[in-house]
DNA sequence: CTGTTAGCGCTTTCAG
DNA sequence: CTGAAAGCGCTAACAG
């Protein structure tokens, strides 16, 4: 039961009978080699339980059966659905993920530091760091395939996952008008986010086909978390003149309208109803558990790292159009009719 | 501004003026190397932007300079924030990490997969993972140096870091009690876990030595999650004679018990004080926002890691008792007096 | 289709 | 203290 030094290509070619050369054709993909010899290789893989050790791969060759995924900040459900997403995705390809934070500053030396240690097959960048513009130049400049999730900006030559953020909030939107409301409030997530304005954008749209007035004193900024809402919702539901709804931009935000609307004696949805965005596990957790729109951050991720895949190996034309992700609706307590 | 090739460890001696070893001997410590030469080396990193590459040190050395982050599947805020906390530590040290997920089946096939591809300088384990014997088992085989956060079991040879959960539900369960709850209900996590067990056995402690009793109809079994955690308050709160407190061993049920409440009619704290455990973010983000025990989980990775690299440094006496860290009772709205 | 042979960039004996 | 040289395990020309 010994750690018996494990088994090197030589090894193999030796049990095999062949080449290393062959071999190592095999674990690349098995062209150019003829059957019989490939069957043996495999057999000779099988039987010694052999592995082909990952950082002489990445020195001997150019790839590295390494992907990079880069955060700003790992936290949250929607980030860590990312990296779920990548992780399974990575791990069906038989790559392994190495993760990095790259903090607020200094962003742009880690990512050199980082490519002149690590060999990375690619990188996959969520939000906010996938507009970081001289990171993203860095990585053209070294030939480094990537993709991004939900940017916010364009990057010609950088392929990118997204959701369609003004098709659904139009939905949200449409949804709330249905259920009789007149007066919607609206909280506006980061707006130096791409995703946050075109929620806005269609939240206006909607008002606005529907002959809506979208009053200024009934939209509010959170930044995306849940103390932003708190203000926001104050800010908001104070009003003399208050909103029967209010379209948060996410789950956080959301949940703190709730918050607020419970300190004020509101009830959600009989006085108040309340929608996210997101379906983040948070909108569940919360009484009454929120409307919102279901991302699909994992299957974005999983996508993401598919596309990366096919960049490393060369295969398929470049896709410039982001790859638009469907959304789904989620109906839950925090909605309901207008009051009277 | 084109990426010019990167400099090697060659170049570095060139520039210096000395041979690659000494380069090498600067670069793992620089012992046995004279001050001026040290100098020079340095100077020659400086000027060159050198980096050492991962995959070259790691083929030629036993180190890696990579640790493995273990997970079973890194939901949450729990998991998520022992990632931050080990990626933190880790770039301090200028190690990087490798994240990999362990279904739940086939574990340890993977592990030793995972061992002869990359080779890791060590491994940080998270819960459940950090409870399987055969892959604790195969690292110490392996002799791959590993450290568990928050185990079940015990396991000689490797150490652990964690929280006195006995402690901090004693704490929790005194702080009802003070509040004049003589009715306490209890929820308990996931009983495979040794945390959940102590949590309970706290609880009960703290119960009997109030001389209270402790009804078998006011506790139940949410396995950790919001779902379970819905089943098992409605189990408790449809008792004819029911508690009017509960203290459910983490945030996740504590917000399905709020949620339960809600839909029950009854007001939180006023009719029903609810109380969580683990800080994660879903307890401030509910209404009202749960009174519960801070775990320090980013601290606790950090530490982790800290440790992980003493050992792979060979430094430092083998602790086996596992690290104790901290925690924090954070009082917020979810609990009040005892109604009358 | 197949094998030979250089390295990839670094660490590590082993002699000075 | 210092350096020369032998690999670590694999890929990639380059010849057959």
């Amino acid at each position: 039961m010994a750690p018996k030094s494990k088994p090197t290509i030589i090894d193999v070619a030796r049990v095999a009978g062949v080449s290393v050369t062959t071999v190592s054709r095999v674990l690349n993909g098995g062209k150019y080699v003829s059957p019989d010899k490939l069957a043996a290789v495999q057999e000779a893989f099988d039987k010694l339980d052999y592995q082909p050790n990952l950082h002489a791969r990445s020195l001997a060759g150019e790839r590295a059966y390494l992907i990079g995924l880069l955060f700003d900040d790992p936290r949250g459900d929607y980030l860590s659905g990312m990296q779920r997403g990548t992780l399974l995705a990575g791990q069906k390809a038989d790559y392994h993920v190495l993760v990095e934070l790259l903090g607020r500053t200094g962003t742009l030396a880690q990512m050199k530091r980082l490519i002149s240690r690590v060999r990375l097959s690619g990188v996959i960048l969520t939000p906010p760091v996938c507009d970081h513009t001289s990171l993203l130049n860095t990585l053209v400049r070294h030939h480094i395939p990537a993709v991004r999730i939900s940017p916010s900006s364009d990057f010609p030559g950088i392929p990118s996952v997204k959701i369609d953020d003004y098709a659904a909030a139009t939905e949200m939107t449409r949804h709330l008008i249905t259920l009789g409301h007149r007066k919607i409030g609206f909280i506006i997530g980061d707006p130096e986010h791409a995703d946050a304005r075109e929620r806005q954008r269609a939240f206006n749209d909607a008002l606005a086909k529907a002959g809506l007035e979208a009053k200024p004193e009934w939209v509010a900024e959170g930044g995306y978390q849940f103390s932003g809402g708190l203000t926001a919702a104050r800010k908001i539901l104070s009003q003399p003149d208050r909103p029967t709804a209010i379209f948060a931009s996410n789950d956080d935000m959301a949940a703190a309208v709730i918050a607020v609307a419970d300190e004020m004696g509101l009830r959600v949805p009989a006085d108040l109803s309340v929608s996210g965005f997101d379906d983040t596990s948070l909108a569940s957790a919360v009484s009454p558990a929120l409307t919102t729109i279901r991302q699909p951050v994992e299957q974005m991720a999983m996508k993401a790292v598919e596309i990366l895949l096919e960049r490393i190996s060369g295969e398929k034309p470049e896709t410039e159009t982001p790859v638009m992700m469907g959304t789904k609706f989620v109906r839950r307590g925090s909605t309901g009719p207008a009051p009277q």
